[in-house]
DNA sequence: GGATTTTCCCAAAGCGTTTTGGCATCTAAC
DNA sequence: GTTAGATGCCAAAACGCTTTGGGAAAATCC
């Protein structure tokens, strides 16, 4: 059932079946009843690559999904792309997802602006002086960055948390504290949010005369096992770090085991804060000694950057194009003083 | 630039260009040679948009998200599209993803179907009866279902694991342990899969004639809170079991702290199974006490229904279009003799 | 009552591909 | 030396929608 059969149908033109449809004020509202009713009656749905071609508007936003033999799949991406999903459905928007070799991620992204699949493109893992900015800035497709790159100007759309800030905070707590050697848990060094939160750390240990020494940083994927083993070696130094800063929650679950496995007591023996992007299946509340976090919701970023996209095609509202949230510092039980003697 | 354009460049009718382009027989190769080096000079990208509306194909697997307020997001989800992405990057696909509404998935699927943006289709989170499979089968476009529903004929394409068998076989080991009270810490009540699980386990139980109660059983979503609380329920019982089976790693996640929490030890005092699903964040074999398991890699799963549909459309391969996965026991320090005088 | 606007609808021209049906030219065959 | 078949190319017709540029009838105005 096409749109020439319909409006066959209904001995009307197609011209002001389409009009119906789309709301047009330019078409009798009985006439308009009659087409509707017809539509629910048939069936029929317009067939999208035909408007999409008609219109140049394709009512999808696209992402590119690193993938490849090596990569795990993260869980963070999953949330937000469940973020993405809330907002998304209520436009009736959806996604198209590319997989790409994270090698290959700039020609991915040409790639799908250029085939006219997507009216807008989300970019994330961004990395130091990200080249895939300048190309989207080149084209007229819009776009929003979750992060930020480095090392190159800032004036393009992005949504970014303040990484720098929220590990501040946190290694000032534990500095107040009273912690003297502090270690870091963190994600992948070559990504920028791990970048900046290294120099939050560093900068709020520095003034209270303190240095983050490179065998008290980790940088991995951010999955269990990688926290374990970080944990564990931090653990077996000379001159153990008292305190320690984790990236994530699935990082911290890995830490923490190591913890007691260590025969050491979170919150007295050692203190731990972990960076909490609110993962439903992984509450830091509900670890066996609840987690102090620094808090910033993934999916609630995913939802406002959806928003933002959908916003920016269909020219409904003005959004601010630059967006750094503060992350909350919510202190729980993994956090005591240093103890003393050490 | 169009096709059109890219024709007038090189003095040629688009048929040629587009026949160069797409690898039929009848064009010089010279020919051919000029068309690609001005395609790579020109960077000419075909309009998808336009393909998908002159061939039918779109290059593209549909998948329905379920998606509202109350949802969380699925890590296992995650860990599929994974496994999706892994098979489709090899062949240029990608894929389309409508959120939905759980009450509203039938109607998601017939939309984004009729939409004309999927070649076709993959369902998932199988309910009983689920009318998703009949509105499928009336259709013509290919699809797989991931999991089986119950109380319909199995006679559509599918990919699924043996639940039953992979709880029976669990319940058995746990049986033969000698445990008399066995307790089941379940996904929703509503999908498929935890059917078969209860039913498994069910089944192992009455060959050695036990039961399963109905205070020890937990239903609910896959996370590490509703493992604890489930965990924590089951300790309080008059008579609490002395083994446990879990549907998920994350779930176990939460059940091992509720069991660490009453000062039980994990393998003596009480044994637990937990399904994995091979989630690279959560590795059975790093948890304090590595747990015993039934497993089947849920990135395996997706990369192969991939492979399938793909399939499918390019009509590259003929495979199987019902397939059963047995899942592996293995067994790890979380299983021991019941505890004696219970 | 004629002029002007408003209301409602239509035919036809795109959008950028693929595909159909032909048409030359060149080669091989009798 | 004509004929039959390849070979290599093209013009034009889809595909299913939106949008442009009217145009007839009805309503409104002086």
């Amino acid at each position: 059932m096409n749109l020439k059969q319909l409006s066959q149908l209904l001995g009307l033109s197609q011209t002001t079946v389409s009009r119906a449809l789309n709301g047009y004020p330019e078409v009798n509202a009985e006439t308009r009843q009659r087409v509707l009713d017809a539509v629910r009656e048939t069936g029929y749905r317009p067939n999208r690559a035909a408007q999409r071609l008609a219109t140049g508007r394709a009512g999808s936003i696209g992402l590119v999904m690193p993938t490849a033999d090596g990569i795990e799949s993260d869980v963070h991406f999953g949330e937000f792309l469940a973020g993405l999903g809330d907002e998304a459905v209520k436009h009736d928007f959806h996604f198209v997802i590319n997989p790409s070799h994270p090698e290959d991620e700039v020609a991915t992204c040409r790639r799908l602006v250029a085939s006219g699949n997507v009216d807008a493109l989300f970019l994330a893992y961004m990395r130091e002086q990200d080249p895939r900015i300048a190309m989207m800035k080149s084209l007229k497709t819009p776009f929003v960055v979750h992060g930020r790159s480095m090392g190159i100007a800032t004036d393009y759309p992005y949504l970014d948390i303040d990484n720098t800030g929220a590990f501040y905070d946190a290694a000032r707590l534990l500095a107040q504290l009273g912690h003297r050697h502090v270690a870091l848990i963190n994600g992948p060094d070559y990504l920028t949010f791990s970048k900046r939160r290294t120099k939050g750390t560093v900068r709020a240990l520095a003034e209270h005369g303190l240095v983050l020494r490179d065998e008290c940083v980790s940088n991995s994927q951010m999955t269990d096992e990688h926290g374990f083993r970080a944990m564990e070696r931090f653990l077996q130094l000379e001159m153990p770090p008292t305190a320690v800063l984790c990236s994530s929650t699935v990082l911290a679950l890995g830490a923490v085991r190591a913890i007691n496995q260590a025969g050491l007591k979170l919150g007295s023996d050692i203190s731990l804060i972990a960076h909490d992007d609110v993962l439903p299946m992984l509450k830091p509340e509900n670890f066996m000694v609840p987690l102090t976090t620094t808090r910033s919701s993934l999916r609630a970023a995913g939802q406002r950057i959806a928003r933002r996209l959908i916003a920016d095609i269909l020219q409904l509202e003005t959004l601010p194009q630059q967006e750094l949230w503060k992350t909350d510092l919510i202190v729980r039980a993994s956090t005591g003083p240093a103890p003393s003697g050490k």
